[in-house]
DNA sequence: GTGAAAGCGCTAACAT
DNA sequence: ATGTTAGCGCTTTCAC
């Protein structure tokens, strides 16, 4: 059923109906009703393609992440997408994955922007010195950062992200008021701009007390259970262990979680633990629900804002960057400090 | 630049430019050269809109799956669209996600065939009785099916399938071998038709040997970590402990052997465990990497041989269902079973 | 081997 | 408030 043949059927022209489908107001509202009426009967959608031909807009939004699974297996990613998802579709957003080696990853945005597949893009886990801000200005796409891919400057692109920073450092202090004073941060790779910011945090909080983390207890690397219950392990040994851990991934919190009981020690009593993962962040010792969280801020909730913001961006209209604080939701102890030894 | 500006600075019509462009026959080879340079040398790329209402065809496929998340953040997701995609690109195709409620899952199917999004599908996770097949083959979209919705009549539709049911009777009967006597199966939940392939397969190996599993031994159940601790903490207790645990997937393993550890026993000594993620599986004892492979048949591959399956089917080739068998890998046993107490 | 012309199904000026 | 007319950029008969 095309809009001509229902055009025909009610005896209009296929501008009226497509006028009508499409909650124009020059239409008469018993025409209309009519018209709607008779789509609803026939089953009638609009071939997309043809619209999109007609209008120059894709409808669709482009996620192009690394195919390195990393990212996908990736639960925040996930959860994002979901929020993502929910405005695309009642937005009549289509979406986009494009999953490619990032060897491609320039290449896959040139052929998107050409081909005219996507309106818009969303830019995920931005890195240090990332090309993607400029690449896409470059091309003339809208698009929205989830993330600061910039410390100087940081207007430019539109983006949402979540205070990394401040939630370390409000993480960090928490540790130290419980009595804490020996303490090591599991970090991701510095590349990842979110990990630089989180770092940041920490040493903020540990200066402001005259306090500090000698280097080999900022520890940056992928984030995987193994690394961290190896570098868990090898800290516990030392003779003055840490006694208040920081990392930023779920992940990394069990393999911290498995050392420190594999070193017959006890979490929330021996060390303490905080993970912050990604923007989804909760203090991490054993149970469940775990007995401190210090936000969920929600990436579901950031990805429908990012989803948002670049359907207004490419709209043309004027979008702010936000950034998100951390909230601690419940604010259960892990315990005291372990007495100095 | 379009099709006919291209045209005309070579002094040709579009139709020749066209058709030199998509390999046609009948183009002279000087002439083709010329258009190819001229193409390249302006950057031109088809619209795809233009190409795709001009076609019909929406060279998209589309992935229907579940908002609950529990889909996405699965690695054997991942994988599959890491594999899928390469696929894709190579062939022209693009990636359309749909991330939605289960709830609205038939009416998303429904607008993706009206509005002619996609040109296929890929079926994931399929259920017993799954409404999808009957679905789609009303909606006359092609898909594939990665796994099995049918268990009669299986040759309908066109399904890429891991042999589920074999690889667990392989890995009961490795353990029978082992001398273990008793076992208990941690299952995901039986609406997956995976799940009751693997509880077939185990039972038919214990059958084979006059052995059986209690109805109590055999548990279905949403495959966390904390579900799978909880399961085995409780065996653990019992008087007649299981000394050998199949599971289903590399989360519920991380539960199993935390309930191992917890029970001050030892993994691969005292308690044998299999696990068999969807179709990525791997015997899992701790250690890196894991002593015993089940197999790699790696979804990557089966999600390259969907899609392969797929644009096949779309190009109205004949194209057959496969079911791929597991291999074992390496042979490294977990050790013995534990002395009959 | 090449081109002219007619769509694909829709939207958007521009009338009326 | 409705219709007429042109496209959008490409593919594809059908002629030559």
């Amino acid at each position: 059923m095309t809009l001509k043949e229902l055009a025909e059927r009610l005896g209009l022209s296929p501008t009226t109906v497509s006028r009508a489908l499409n909650g124009y107001p020059e239409v008469n509202a018993d025409t209309r009703a009519r018209i709607v009426a008779a789509a609803r009967e026939y089953g009638y959608r609009a071939n997309t393609m043809a619209r999109k031909l007609a209008t120059g807009r894709s409808m669709a939004i482009g996620h192009v992440i690394p195919l390195s699974a990393h990212q996908m297996i990736n639960p925040i990613f996930a959860e994002f997408m979901a929020g993502a998802s929910e405005i695309y579709s009642s937005e009549g957003y289509e979406t986009l994955l494009s999953a490619v080696p990032q060897a491609n990853e320039v290449q896959t945005y040139r052929e998107l922007a050409r081909r005219r597949s996507v309106d818009g893009l969303i830019v995920h886990t931005p890195r240090l010195d990332d090309p993607r801000v400029d690449l896409l200005r470059e091309l003339g796409l809208p698009f929205v950062v989830h993330g600061r891919s910039v410390d100087i400057d940081e207007d430019r692109p539109v983006y949402l992200d979540i205070n990394n920073r401040r939630s370390f450092e409000f993480a960090t202090n928490y540790l130290i008021e419980l009595g804490h004073r020996r303490f090591a941060l599991l970090n991701g790779i510095e590349t990842i701009s979110f990990a630089r910011r989180r770092r940041f945090g920490f040493e903020q909080a540990l200066d402001a007390q005259g306090l500090r983390a000698p280097a080999s207890r900022m520890v940056n690397m992928e984030m995987t259970e193994t690394n961290a219950y190896d570098v868990t392990c090898a800290w516990l040994r030392e003779p003055q262990p840490p006694t208040a851990i920081l990392t930023s991934s779920t992940i990394s919190a069990l393999g911290v979680a498995r050392a420190v009981r594999d070193a017959g020690l006890e979490l929330g009593v021996d060390v303490s633990l905080i993970s912050h993962d990604d923007d989804l962040s909760f203090m991490a010792n054993e149970g469940d629900p775990p007995p401190f969280t210090v936000q969920r801020s929600s990436v579901r909730d950031a990805g429908a804002k990012c989803a948002r913001m670049l359907i207004d961006h490419i709209a043309g209209k004027k979008v702010s960057s936000e950034i998100w604080d951390c909230e601690f939701i419940e604010g259960r102890s892990t315990g005291p400090a372990p007495k100095e030894t």
